[in-house]
DNA sequence: CAGATTTCAGTACCACTGACATGC
DNA sequence: CGCATGTCAGTGTTACTGAAATCT
């Protein structure tokens, strides 16, 4: 897919090699890095395996985020805010998915300003087979086993301490 | 920056939580959701801090990576191989770096098949004063100490091991 | 000839800025 | 009025496909 050829080598080490030995401390560097190329992986695992639902890693997380809401609609800011995205691509995301008929934009009667976005019947039905396609590829993160997942998860979760009040 | 409000809880602990209740065991959606966005924020940290050098963080690691090679140039190919980035994306950092005047290009005399990319004397300048500053900032990964940078580095070597034979 | 290297044209995706209309 | 919500237009960046030219 991205790269057909395998290399004799881990490049981030043998860059964290040269690095100590010219620059100085690699492991900010290493890290920083890593999680660059992982996150490309990831990404890349979990859009070929939704390609076929003709949906992105990103506009699943929508579905996933509309289908746990009580109401079953949400207002696009509260979508932005959750997923940590841009407003304007908030608006990008829903258009794509109303065009795709996954899911429907309506007017809150309650506050005009805003709009609500609920998932329509084949939403609702693409959620549940992406869902699952997913889950079987473990999220791309098969690599590790459970408990080095969460203590991946438990290691890197202060970079994101910028997100919230915690 | 990006977002302007906190919220008041972890988003992607509330959405396991959730994923837990209503699908099942929560583990690989919160790492790989994690590295999402991990990554764009230690990306934006970075290309922030690069921004008066008017190089994105991609492009430094070319810098970085001509400035290590031995003969002080390499041709397009390594350098997509070793950064794990397809060929064409390569010609395009490559021209935008040429068009700062950081880079030239020049044939291989060897192998004239070859474009052979080098640091210019700017290039070389601007290295430094990027390098410094993004060191400044601990890569981004500032919030880990470096125990963890490095345990972190560890676990997540795994999922890249798609790109090596070792 | 098969294969490697690089480039080009075009598409898709996501992030962001600035501006704007609408409504609280 | 100030502020919030959503959209639009436009820009920048990277990833990719398919095709082509050049060279080994």
């Amino acid at each position: 897919m991205t790269a057909p050829r395998r290399l004799p080598f881990d490049p981030i080490e043998r860059a964290g090699e040269l690095w100590e030995e010219r620059v100085g401390p690699a492991g900010p560097m290493r890290l920083a890095t890593t999680i660059m190329r992982v996150q490309q992986i990831v990404v890349a695992t979990l859009d070929a395996t939704l390609k076929p639902f003709d949906i992105t890693f990103a506009r699943y997380e929508v579905l996933r985020l509309l289908s746990f809401s009580r109401s079953g609609s949400l207002p696009l800011s509260k979508i932005g805010e959750r997923l940590m995205v841009h407003p304007t691509s908030v608006t990008n995301a829903i258009d794509r998915l109303v065009a795709a008929g996954l899911v429907d934009r309506a007017a809150d009667t309650a506050d005009r300003r805003r709009i609500l976005a609920s998932l329509t019947p084949r939403g609702r039905e693409v959620l549940e087979g992406a869902t699952a396609a997913i889950m079987a590829i473990d999220f791309g993160v098969g690599a590790l086993d459970a408990a080095d997942q969460q203590a991946a998860y438990d290691l890197l979760r202060p970079v994101r301490a910028v997100d919230f009040e915690a």
